[in-house]
DNA sequence: CAACAATACGGACCCTGGGTCCGCTTTGCA
DNA sequence: TGCAAAGCGGACCCAGGGTCCGTATTGTTG
């Protein structure tokens, strides 16, 4: 494959772009106020060389989120139940919906500017698809419930960006009990209780947003 | 109260941008190609017209927008059940999602700019709110079920315009599976079975979008 | 080490599109 | 018919995303 190694120099202001971006969006309200000159500055880099790195503020956004959803990903590929593969889809599905759940919690700023940005909001980034894939399988393993298509969108559509934060920042809902909410609707959906409950602060370690 | 009448040209120009509007948002594929210039001119009106009547861009939207939810809150306010007040919750939750559910197929464009404008999305839209509220006021009859206010949230999830947008643009469902499908989660939600099931086209007629 | 591609840098520059301003026109009341 | 008040419209403003290209770095080759 057409890998090529980048430049060191490249590499390095890489590096320091995704810094400052993190920085900037930890400490601003919305990310919308942050613009990529911003971004440049606080990364001591010219506006030419932040977009031959990213493409454009999406590709930026999106870089910053996938790096930070790395952890989970990983965690539910090959992790240990109940996010891990071991698990029965009855308890997987919970977990997974609260690790995602989580996942927003800390990351409110940044998911809320990924599932704006762009048009079809969510939808189109890819790692909503396999999210979905994922979830649709696991509700096909699980008797009596049919719509697994449908069923996931829905189900994931309770952990959207925008609703957690109206939640959150807005109605003021702790976090433990809104974890609480979103596993008891699950387990309404699935049609029966879960083998076991929460525990623990999440399932998957994340630098808080400020 | 202030209500002061509009001049007679104020309001003939209202309406003509109202109509331009409408029809520019159901030509394009995204109502983001649509310039308020755009707008403007094809109302044969000035963009100082313009933004005198409608404030924003989101003013705009709005306008059109409730002006097509108008029959909907009739019909949930005073209407016959399963819509209206006279119908038990078992019975009208699943009408009103239906209900929600049909106004964003015949007018995916509309609500899809509406729930995108802004930054939090559809909730700070004031008619969200009044859904909700309902949404929850009769959850809350329906024994058994904790959490009346997230529940709400999570169902009306269900209904966005993006996912929406998606399942039929995307993943070409057919409305009448998606109905079903919604009516199924909205059962399996509250945990028995309704009285009636769905028929017809929908429970309020529309233009739909071409 | 010198020379030279190839690659990257950075900030001046461009352009779209939302929103404003203000001199002119229309309305409608007296 | 006269005269405010209300409204009109399009020239204008400006933020901010994205591009361009002359210059500077890198690292490779003889």
């Amino acid at each position: 494959m057409p890998e090529r190694k980048p430049r060191k120099d490249a590499a390095r202001n890489r590096a320091a772009v995704l810094a400052a971006a993190d920085t900037l969006f930890a400490r601003c309200e919305s990310t919308e106020e942050v613009t990529m000159a911003d971004v440049a500055a606080a990364a001591s880099v010219g506006k030419g060389t932040l977009f031959r790195a990213f493409g454009d503020r999406t590709g930026l956004i999106r870089a910053l989120y996938e790096a930070r959803l790395e952890p989970i990903e990983d965690a539910v590929e090959a992790g240990p139940p109940p996010l891990g593969p071991a698990a029965s889809p009855l308890d997987r599905v919970p977990a997974l919906l609260d690790a995602l759940l989580c996942f927003k919690l800390d990351n409110r700023r940044l998911a809320l500017a990924l599932e704006e940005t762009g048009s079809a909001s969510p939808y189109q980034a890819e790692h909503y698809q396999r999210w979905h894939g994922l979830l649709q399988a696991m509700l096909e393993q699980i008797p009596g419930l049919a719509d697994s298509d449908f069923t996931a969108h829905a189900l994931l559509a309770a952990t959207r960006a925008d609703l957690v934060e109206r939640l959150v920042g807005h109605e003021r809902v702790r976090r433990e009990k809104m974890r609480a909410q979103l596993a008891s609707f699950a387990t309404r959906v699935l049609g029966s209780g879960p083998t076991q409950g929460l525990t623990g602060r999440g399932p998957i370690e994340d630098q808080a947003s400020p």
